[in-house]
DNA sequence: TCTTTATTGAAAAACATTTTCAATAATTAT
DNA sequence: ATAATTATTGAAAATGTTTTTCAATAAAGA
């Protein structure tokens, strides 16, 4: 999808083109690597000198509304801390109250395996998180 | 693991065991959900109300270098954001030059049922994130 | 018990994010 | 085209989080 249709897919949700989003949209749209508030803020400002950080947090705000942007989590991202499990072993979060259980995935082997040979990554590490309903709470 | 168990932990690695730590351990040992510092401050105070803050800051940082904590992820936790890929996609980052990549990994559906069956949770969303080397940056 | 040295909490500093607000610019109606 | 309407803007202030600094304290070893 290209910068235009970004802005397009703005417009028909009722917000204004203006060069600060045209700016943000043409950064973040052609980067092929996560980034931060303050690097888009810093990339973006090529393009629009005036550019302010509050526009850049508000413009992702609404890019991330309309599913064109994602977020991506950094291993040091989040500070929220469970009691480990033992092994290698994946989360899954209960959306109503929070509680956490772990389970184990090795099933994954086999997709890592395929994965790299798609792509020539080397795989070092991998993370998955499920969230959901704990048995109590869907009650 | 019990409380005195980490407790140990912390001493055969050289670190000192005291109140503050006690408190801390005793705290975010115990507890079935994720809990960020301030939450373990708030609580962890009503065993050692001299505690400080930042010493909570301190003592997560060396129970995460013993792989006595692990830290878990929040859907809004994470500040760095990418275009979004097509339809459910799963990320593939590389550690050496930050590069993105989208996969697919519909694999995964049987894994979700199984878990959802051995669990009793009813699984609403997923995500998996792999790290590794790229093609370039293994060279 | 004494000595050494890691650990502490408070305060300050550094950073990141959100809110407020008057000025400005994009769209809509005329 | 132009005027009227109203979303959007950047700056500043406010808020919140994390890190650093430092002198006082307390844990562990002699």
């Amino acid at each position: 999808m290209s910068a235009s249709a970004w802005l397009e897919q703005l417009r028909d949700n009722g917000y204004r083109i203006t060069a600060a989003r045209r700016a943000v949209v043409e950064t973040v749209q052609t980067a092929t690597r996560a980034l931060t508030p303050i690097e888009v803020y810093g990339l973006a400002r090529k393009k629009d000198r005036a550019l302010g950080l509050v526009t850049v947090y508000r413009t992702l705000e609404k890019l991330e509304e309309l599913h064109l942007i994602q977020r991506v989590h950094q291993p040091m991202g989040c500070q929220a801390f469970i009691s480990a499990g033992h092994g290698h072993q994946h989360l899954l979060l209960c959306q109503g109250c929070g509680q956490v259980e772990f389970f184990e995935g090795d099933d994954l082997d086999a997709l890592m395996r395929s994965i790299a040979k798609k792509t020539g990554y080397q795989i070092k590490e991998h993370w998955l998180q499920l969230f959901g309903l704990c048995a109590n709470c869907r009650a």
